[in-house]
DNA sequence: TATATTATCGGGAGTGATTTCCACTAATTA
DNA sequence: TAATTAGTGGAAATCACTCCCGATAATATA
């Protein structure tokens, strides 16, 4: 097993040190439990997930960590609707996996899909510079959306 | 003064009345605060503005109220992180005037914006499409909001 | 118009996700 | 190695929002 801690050799520890965090055991923890799934993730499951190896990472460092993850650029964090936040890795080891979401209004599920984005990203990309020439607002990220019903629910 | 209730006169009436749901004071007052405004109101926020007029209109009746026109089609609901979900007509008397947001990360400050968004209806028109086919997901409404720094951040 | 029906109301008490507080611990720095 | 200070944890607090239920009022019906 290659080393999980203290050796200053994962990805993403470089850019928490030059944001002026720290790395810690629980930090690591929770970007493994982000890394390791595809899915969204509330602060609880986050929980859930390494709370065997991890019994005194309480809900506060979870919360805290996310909070500042964000504001590290390494995650987003996403409202579907729920009344909870999910969260979700903006990179991987090997770079991002840029997608965006299908939100059924009424199972709630989320369905990422990667196709369009292409044609999606270079008309964002216009729109960005448009906007930002137009309202002096300079643009660090976006969200696109779309909400309705998935086939499952269309089907009854 | 045109009448203002009771005479069935106004826009959103019918909308409301199709699909099952009744016309009341509460929601009357409701959908006004709304429409004065290019705000987006949370729910407290609207409770302050109709206070005066409607004492007795309590913060669980707007919530109610809020969710039943979500649910009409006649408001939509975002999100733009600060803990509480905000409102916003979706169309006035004179129909729709659909817009997307800048939000900045820093002031909160949002920004609606119609440039490009023509261009970007038309994708998000091509791109239901292709979603539709290969998912089967019914697309009925769409999320688009930027992120970033405004101008005033940015001069700080 | 009067009456019946039932959606809607109000507001106090919950709920549950997230935050705060503060004494304690541990990652970094000198 | 000690000093510094970011980070931790867990109980209590916060606060947006929901539930409940007896009372009220908008519509449908006679």
């Amino acid at each position: 097993m290659p080393c999980q801690r203290r050796c200053g050799h994962q990805w993403w520890h470089g850019k928490v040190r030059d944001r002026g965090f720290r790395v810690t055991a629980g930090r690591e923890a929770i970007i493994e439990a982000l890394s390791s799934t595809q899915d969204h993730l509330s602060a609880e499951d986050i929980y859930g997930k390494i709370h065997d190896r991890h019994p005194n990472v309480g809900p506060t460092t979870i919360y805290r960590t996310l909070d500042m993850l964000v504001q590290a650029g390494l995650v987003f964090k996403f409202d579907f609707g729920d009344g909870k936040a999910r969260y979700e890795l903006r990179e991987g080891p090997k770079g991002a996996h840029h997608h965006h979401h299908l939100v059924c209004t009424s199972c709630k599920r989320i369905i990422d899909y990667t196709d369009f984005i292409d044609e999606e990203l270079e008309l964002l990309k216009r729109t960005e510079v448009g906007l930002s020439k137009r309202y002096g607002f300079r643009i660090e990220d976006h969200l696109i959306q779309f909400y309705g019903l998935c086939a499952e629910c269309l089907r009854s």
